[in-house]
DNA sequence: TTTTATTTTTAGACAAGACTAAAAATAATT
DNA sequence: AATTATTTTTAGTCTTGTCTAAAAATAAAA
């Protein structure tokens, strides 16, 4: 039995990233709820594709189960992610794109099919390791290097000193607001204090002054500790 | 009423793109039957989609007299084949592609919806005014820098002496076919004999050994003369 | 100018991917 | 364990873009 590549639709490549992503590191079962919030689409929607994928072996799933990938499913949707990732690479670093401006774009591009055009982009950027948001590019092979010790913003400690490593959310509206506040890769923040009513955090930006940050926002921001004390 | 910009599914983009293709710069009326030969479809499929583009003021169709695209129409299409050309060169210049491996590529680009972007690569590539077949990039207003003496190849007169300055056809399997004969932008071209019978004809490329190439193929061939005798 | 051939359009069907509304499972409460 | 709430699935509909087969226009030939 040969190795058949049926072409996917985009639509079939948008539910295999999602479901890449929701499931996590831990590989978590996705259930069908989850899923429409994501897609921003209904779960009778949901239903209909996953029985789609399940029949194409891109997914394993069962009925009220959720779902998960297989590993075919999963070496795709790595795929699609490493185009994402070094096509907003490329906008940064080689056409002067804000790193706010680069997500619609990259949703477009991620769906090009030619291994010799993203292998090119690769090359050109000189075979960069994390995006402009900090997120890992998975290589040619699918291999994801995973920050070692990032952990998000909301999880730290008071007066810990850490440096932002990624933004884990695309939302135009939260890169814009970081971008307000000043807050990019590679910032200093000083946490200053956790307010467990609403899980905000008081925190101090490049010595800036201290401003408050909601557990919405500071959950997308991915850190790695400078010091502690 | 303000400039509503809705959006075009792909298939509209390349409908538009065929019927500008197919009227030439002669802007002639483009039959049912000739779209569905370029678009690879049926007639029927082409009478329901030129309704719809009819709707939309795309394109000025009649009943059984064929259509032409209006002036908003003709705007699209025009965008789309600059989209398409500067990723031709892009690829070409930038990604070292050959010149037949980026057709298919540059068909799936041309439908990225990004004004940025597209303005990006046209300056990254320093406002290239010819792609790599040879054909005019349209710049950002849409003017479209027609070559003034190219012709095709199975119009010169014996004895002619040419250069090749455009492709016009973008088939992966002529394009491969050229490269074999070492016919590439920039050749010198001698019209040594021209046979009525099949409309075909001998020449001898940059000082080779003489060859016949078949009307199919001559026609696809702009050249600029270079002398004549 | 009839007849024949060709082109184009209509009518009806289908697959993909989405939706709504209602039914069936599963999960949470009492 | 019985009831209520939530999640998920089914069933049926819609739009887009395609198809086939048959009907209607137009063009070509006798």
């Amino acid at each position: 039995m040969k190795n058949k590549k049926e072409i996917l639709s985009q639509a079939e490549e948008n539910y295999l990233k999602a479901i890449f992503h929701i499931s996590g590191q831990e590989k978590e079962k996705v259930s069908t709820n989850a899923l429409a919030e994501r897609m921003q689409t209904k779960a009778s929607s949901i239903t209909d594709m996953l029985k789609k994928l399940e029949e194409k072996k891109l997914v394993a799933y069962r009925k009220y189960k959720g779902c998960a990938l297989t590993a075919k499913g999963e070496k795709i949707a790595v795929h699609i992610i490493r185009k994402h990732r070094l096509w907003e690479t490329f906008l940064v670093n080689k056409l002067n794109f804000g790193w706010d401006e680069v997500h619609d774009v990259a949703e477009q591009l991620e769906h090009i099919r030619s291994l010799k055009l993203i292998d090119s982009i690769d090359e050109l950027l000189n075979y960069p390791k994390y995006d402009p948001h900090g997120d890992p590019i998975p290589d040619k092979e699918g291999n994801i290097n995973y920050q070692e010790y990032k952990i998000n913003l909301s999880d730290t400690a008071v007066k810990s000193i850490v440096e932002v490593v990624s933004v884990d959310e695309d939302s135009l509206s939260l890169l814009q607001y970081l971008d307000e506040i000043k807050l990019k890769l590679g910032s200093r923040i000083e946490v200053l204090k956790k307010v467990s009513f609403d899980e905000s955090v008081f925190v101090r930006i490049d010595n800036g002054n201290p401003l408050s940050l909601s557990k919405k926002v500071s959950s997308n921001i991915g850190v790695k500790f400078k010091s502690e004390k």
